[in-house]
DNA sequence: AACTATTTATAAGA
DNA sequence: TTCTTATAAATAGTT
C-alpha cells in the first residue's frame, strides 16, 4: 500500500528503517487496538525501534496478565520459568546448606569429644556442663520446695471442695516438646565462657 | 476497508468476533512479521482468540529474549518482577521462621532451667549433662597418655634433628570454632534418653 | 474458503 | 518532522 510495491526485505538505509517503523508501528498498534475492542479480547503488542526503544501496546488487561495467561496456558512455558527460579532457589539452598553444615559443625563439638584433642577446650566444656548441672540442681530443689507449699495449701482447702491441686498446676503444663522426636534435640548451654580471646 | 465503514466497538454477535478475529489475526501477524523484517527489530505479539486460544508472534528473538530484554529495560517491570518472586519467598520465609522457633523453643530448654516444672524432665537433663561430662573426662585422659607417649618419642628422635613436637601435630592442629563467636554457640548431647515415651 | 466493493495503510515525494 | 497522494493491502459483508 504505497506508491510502489514494497520487497519484504530488510532494509538497508537506516534511515528508511527508522522512518518506515514510526510509520508501521503507528499502523499496527491501531490494528491491535481495534482488534482488541471489535473481538474483546486480551493482546499484548510488544516491539523494539531499530534504536531500540521500547513499545507496548495491550488491551484491557496489564501486560503482566496476559504473560502470566499466556505462561499459565502452556506447559513449556510453565516448566521455562521454574528452570528460572530454580537458579534463585539454588543459591538460597546453597547458603542454608553452608548454614546448617556450619551449625552442625558446632552441634557435633558436644557430641563427639573424642574429635576433640586440646585439653583446655575440653575443660572449659566440662565446666560448662558442670555449670548447667547446678542450675538444674537449683530448679529442682525449687520446684519441690514449692510442691510442698503447695501440698499444704491443698490440705487446708480440701474441705472446701477445691479440686484436687488446684493451684499447683503450673507444674502441670503440658511440654509439647517432650517425645517430639522427628528432629535432632538441641541443647544449647551459657557457653560463652568457652569462647577464647583473641 | 471492507463494504462500509466499521465502528470500532466490540461486536455483539459472537460469530461475527469470531469472524472477524480470524480475518484480522492473520492481517496483524503479517504486519508483525513484516516490520520485523523491514526495520530488523524484535517484535512479541501476543493474541487470545475469543474462545481463549493464544496465539504468538515473534521476530527472530525468542519470546522470552524479547520479555526479558524489555523487563530489564523498564524499572517497573523489575520492581514487578520482584514482587511476583516476594511471595514465594515469604513462604519459605514463613517456613524458615517455623523451624527456627522451633528449634529455638528446644534449645532455650537447656538455658532457662527455671521454666521447666518437672522434677522428672529436669532428672533427665541432667543424667545427659553428666553422661556428657564423664565422655570429657575420658577423652582428657586419653589425651594425657598420648602426649605423654609422643613426648617420650621425640626425647628418642630429639638427636636425629627431627623439628620439635613432630609426631604430636595431631593435638595442635587450629580449633577454627573457637573464637568465632558472631553466631550462637549450639551444643547437641545424645539425650535421646530424654524422650518419653507414649 | 472465496469474492469484491470499499476502506485503510503507507511509500515516496513535498 | 509532518503532510500529501497515488497506490498497495486489508477486510466487511456476501456467497
Amino acid at each position: 500500500m504505497g506508491r510502489v510495491k514494497l520487497k519484504i526485505k530488510r532494509l538497508e538505509n537506516i534511515n528508511g528503517r527508522q522512518a518506515t517503523y514510526a510509520k508501521r508501528k503507528n499502523g499496527i498498534i491501531k490494528k491491535a487496538t481495534e482488534l482488541s475492542i471489535l473481538c474483546d479480547i486480551d493482546i499484548i503488542l510488544l516491539m523494539f525501534s531499530p534504536s531500540g526503544k521500547p513499545s507496548l501496546c495491550r488491551g484491557r488487561r496489564s501486560f503482566e496478565e496476559v504473560i502470566a495467561k499466556f505462561s499459565q496456558q502452556t506447559p513449556q512455558e510453565r516448566a521455562k520459568r521454574k528452570l528460572e527460579s530454580l537458579e534463585d532457589l539454588s543459591n538460597q539452598a546453597r547458603l542454608l546448606q553452608t548454614q546448617i553444615s556450619e551449625t552442625q559443625k558446632r552441634l557435633s563439638q558436644w557430641k563427639e569429644f573424642e574429635k576433640i584433642n586440646n585439653v583446655e577446650q575440653l575443660e572449659q566444656m566440662e565446666n560448662s556442663l558442670r555449670d548447667s548441672i547446678n542450675q538444674i540442681r537449683n530448679r529442682k530443689e525449687h520446684i519441690k520446695n514449692q510442691q510442698l507449699v503447695s501440698l499444704q495449701c491443698n490440705n487446708q482447702f480440701n474441705d472446701m471442695h477445691i479440686p484436687f491441686r488446684m493451684g499447683a498446676e503450673q507444674h502441670l503444663q503440658p511440654l509439647p516438646w517432650i517425645g517430639n522426636g522427628d528432629s535432632p534435640n538441641l541443647v544449647l548451654p551459657d557457653d560463652s565462657s568457652l569462647l577464647l580471646h583473641k
